[in-house]
DNA sequence: CCCGCGGTGGGGAAAAGTGGGGAGAGAGAG
DNA sequence: CTCTCTCTCCCCACTTTTCCCCACCGCGGG
């Protein structure tokens, strides 16, 4: 499976448009679908999806979305599945972010599309900066300890 | 089977009409009827199902439905059965709610159609509000530790 | 210098969301 | 029975948003 590396550095049109690496429309292309998935992330970014990759996530994690709780299971369940969409890059490989996600990430022009392996990430630029010197930089230094590589 | 997913802002309009997001329309032209299955939810939404989805949980009767208290579940089938409709969306990709399904989710004018994988909710934008600040959020909270995205 | 690609912007056609008129069916009151 | 009111359903119409397409600009390679 296709993983996402690098980081590029693209702005959110007026039009709510963001562009997409070449290199992982490229990814796109080999795969069954024609659309990204694009969601809610962790620590106020989006997580960018290949199909294969959705797949996957549904499939293993879907065990995961099982509770003892049903209530709690539903509550997960409906953020998750109602905060996911199904975006196709246009002709430019753009692809349209929805209001809800534009504000959870708080996407304000810069932006940042970066590679985590089994997904890729859209960080406002002035946050990922903030979390990176908040977060990044301190538990680098910190799980060297425990780190092989 | 086609999964629902996404989040789409409607207005309930005087006539109790409701649009019906046109991908969820797209999906419902891919299966064998052309209405779909509109019942009262858990936590005081509405549950919107594809035919297919609909007969799936029919099929799955037993295991969806069972509880230990027997009267209860008699109850709570009889709740769910009696108020479900076939709901076919007009020209206008419209569905018309009935006066008790308003009722049992308090639809007051805006509205929100949100994808739950094996079937669509139809909330209230303010209750929506409450229920993802009250359960949604923590269910979230207690949930994201243990998965890795 | 030319050419191709990638990022960005924008116009216009098409679709989506919303509102309302009016005919017909059914229920209930007089 | 008849009248009225309500609820549906089928139209038509308007406004806004979306999306498809074209175009520009800058950069790097040939």
């Amino acid at each position: 499976m296709a993983l996402l590396i690098g980081r590029y550095d693209y702005s959110l049109d007026p039009k709510n448009r963001l562009a997409v690496p070449p290199k992982y429309r490229e990814s796109l292309a080999q795969e069954k679908g024609r659309s990204f998935f694009l969601t809610s992330g962790m620590e106020g970014c989006l997580y960018l999806f290949l199909p294969s990759q959705w797949e996957k996530l549904l499939a293993d994690d879907l065990k995961m979305f099982s509770l003892p709780d049903k209530e709690q299971e539903r509550a997960f369940k409906r953020k998750f599945f109602s905060e996911a969409v199904e975006v196709e890059p246009d002709a430019q490989g753009r692809i349209l972010v929805p209001q809800y996600l534009k504000e959870h990430a708080g996407l304000r022009g810069d932006v940042l599309v970066q590679g985590a392996g089994t997904r890729a990430e859209v960080w406002d630029s002035r946050r990922w900066t903030d979390y990176e010197r908040k977060m990044v930089a301190p538990a680098y230094k910190k799980i060297g300890k425990s780190l092989e590589i």
